[in-house]
RNA sequence: GCGCUCAUAGCUCAACGGAUAGAGCACUUGACUACGGAUCAAGAGGUUGCAGGUUCGAAUCCUGCUGAGCGCACCA
């Protein structure tokens, strides 16, 4: 992302609250089994090094306030690998290789670390003791719901604005991704403690609103649309609509007419607009007119203040806004020459606005045909006198229909326009939702007409899914067989000791970083990539690894710690589907 | 011309400066008389657009180039 997106914000509470660590209810219950997580044991890397470098007279300042811990690629390369002593030796004058391998010593005699070893140029590979991975299963479903949940964002209001399409049709393709890939992102951002406040904007107010009450009355009359009108079947839909409702209108004197069309036609756009969101699974906290940021005088007063401030000056009639000052490529009218605001003012206010609401922070999601927007609202937020920091764009790019290999161009004026209701007729809430969460919003999206129309399950979120539903149905098995996965506290999870098992449970532990990562990113995909991987964890665990006991089989610890497996499994899927707004089925 | 984004397997896309660049689909070959085969195993498929640079290490950061999308209003 330009203007930020990647970069960390750091609250006053990110610093006291930290990673959540297991409680210590459980600690006294599990002393062995507490603590490895990889939060744990990034913590217990981290001690462990600054023991060694004290130990040997050498400056502690110089490790990482975070130890990175991350699990490789090659299985050869252990559980998880550490790059501290590459990233620290260097400033404290020693060879990386070395540093790694006192760190090694100090960590192999430490009860969960199976092994340590120094491999390449000073990376740490470490194996964890089995039992100790067992807390991993125990945290998740200790946790439940809260599972991948954290306190980092916690105090900070955030004020999500996205979609946000003009209310002059239905919403397109390209509404639907920011439709998902928004929604997820404000779940992502509540898992991580936010209080996130979900925004739409409707811009009625202006020409294009007239345009398309203009384009409402021709279709009433019979006539077709204006030259810069709109029309499609939505627009004769809607005219039929405001007939119905008022018979009379086409009677009235023409500003009269134009008053009704325009109340009675917007309204049912919105409401058209708002129910396909909900249908979709979108909803909003708050859809804001910024029509009534003019009727109450709110963009008049903001455009006083800045005047005022000697942010606008009066040149060739109109208004400008010195935001070449504030990192803007050029000036911008605020006030024409005709004496109208300009469409930043709107902006304006509405910044103001959500600003003396009491946001932190105020993100806008954009389409890349908007990216000029990120400088505009900057100097908007600091002409305001405010921190141009607390205003965060983030731009997403196009979403392109393919047919037969060649791109499909969208026309309004040819009705091949394909709306988020054409997409869901075609595959459904959940696949729509998930082809558009499961990329990054920075590449453009090219969607299959072909495939979508043929309801082919052409989909990764099927594989997920399946996962989850298959679990569901082997824990629905286990309660037939009297099997209920009971208090994990009882199970004997350190025999969850074979390759599959560990593969399963670290790649469970992973979850709440990666639900940090997309917090923090604001890149919700990577929790969809991530289900992938738990998806394909889980399949190859259920393929070597027998849970639920055959026919007049024995009940064995084994099949008890397999089953709580499985149940912390289950869990974190319905969590992560949860945060893409995608639907965990019990059964497919 | 200036700016933003992108360029990775046949296709759609991952990979927060880390080790041998990964999934799904498509393709080849195998695995079902007991937990869901919408699955699994194996194989094939790559000069990460090109050229330099930064460093222990670059798909990732920097510069230039090529190509694509989108912007560059007293429209909204």
């Amino acid at each position: 992302m330009p203007c930020g997106g990647r970069h960390r914000r750091r609250t006053a509470s990110s610093h006291r609250a930290g990673l959540p660590q297991p409680g210590r209810d459980q600690r006294e219950h599990f002393p062995r089994l507490s603590g490895v997580t990889p939060a744990a044991l990034a913590e217990l890397v981290r001690t462990t090094a600054v023991d060694v470098l004290a130990g040997r007279g050498l400056d502690t300042a110089a490790l990482p306030p975070a130890v990175t811990i991350e699990r490789p690629r090659n299985p050869e390369h252990g559980d998880y690998a550490t790059n501290v002593a590459l990233q620290t030796a260097k400033k404290i004058g020693v060879v990386p290789r070395d540093l790694a391998s006192w760190l090694a010593e100090a960590l192999a005699g430490q009860d969960a670390i199976a092994s340590a070893e120094v491999a390449g140029p000073g990376f740490l590979n470490l194996r964890l003791a089995a039992d100790a991975q067992g807390g991993i299963v125990l945290e998740a479903l200790r946790a439940a719901d809260g599972y991948g949940r954290g306190e980092e964002l916690a105090g900070t209001r955030i004020n999500l604005e996205f979609v946000s399409a003009n209310p002059t049709g239905p919403i397109h393709l390209g509404g639907a991704r920011w439709a998902a890939v928004g929604d997820a992102l404000g779940r992502v951002l509540s898992a991580r403690g936010a209080d996130v406040t979900r925004e739409y904007y409707f811009n009625d107010a202006g020409a294009q609103i007239d345009r398309f009450v203009r384009s409402l009355i021709a279709a009433a009359l019979g006539e077709s649309a204006p030259e810069d009108g709109y029309a499609g079947a939505y627009v004769n839909d809607i005219a039929a609509e405001v007939l119905r409702q008022e018979p009379s209108v086409l009677s009235l004197p023409e500003q009269e007419r134009h008053e009704a069309f325009r109340r009675v036609g917007v309204t049912l756009m919105f409401t058209e607009i708002k129910q396909s969101l909900h249908e979709f699974g979108t909803d909003f906290d708050v859809f804001f007119h910024e029509d009534s940021l003019h009727r109450s005088g709110a963009v008049g007063e903001a455009v006083e203040a800045l005047k005022t401030s000697g942010a606008l000056y009066f040149e060739n009639g109109a208004w400008w806004l010195r935001s070449t000052e504030f990192g803007d490529d050029k000036d911008r009218v605020v006030i024409k020459s005709d004496g109208d605001p300009a469409y930043i003012a709107g902006d304006i206010a509405y910044l103001k606005d959500k600003r003396s609401r009491g946001f932190d922070l105020c993100i806008y999601m954009l389409g890349a045909d908007h990216h000029g927007y990120i400088g505009r609202l900057k100097a908007a937020a600091a002409a305001l006198g405010d921190d141009p920091a607390a205003v965060e764009v983030l731009i997403g790019q196009m979403v392109n229909l393919v047919s037969e290999g060649k791109p499909v161009r969208m026309s309004k004026r040819a009705g091949t326009v394909i709306t988020m209701e054409d997409l869901v007729g075609a595959v459904g809430v959940d696949a729509a939702r998930y082809s558009m969460t499961r990329s990054s919003v920075d590449s453009s999206l090219d969607l299959d007409l072909d495939l979508l129309r043929k309801h082919t399950n052409d989909n990764p979120v099927f594989y997920v899914q399946y996962a989850h539903s298959r679990l569901a149905s082997l824990l629905r098995n286990a309660a037939d067989l009297g099997l209920a996965p009971g208090d994990p506290a009882e199970a004997d999870l350190s025999l969850l000791a074979h390759d599959r098992e560990g593969d399963l449970i670290r790649t469970i532990g992973e979850f709440p970083r990666v639900v940090g990562a997309a917090a923090e990113l604001r890149e919700p995909h990577r929790v969809a990539r991530y289900l992938e991987q738990l998806a394909g964890d889980y399949h190859r665990f259920y393929e070597a690894c027998r849970v639920l006991p055959r026919g007049d089989e024995e009940t064995t610890p084994l099949h008890r710690a397999r089953l709580q497996l499985c149940a912390a499994t289950r869990q974190v899927f319905a969590n992560g589907l949860a945060v893409l707004g995608v639907s965990a089925p019990e059964r497919m």
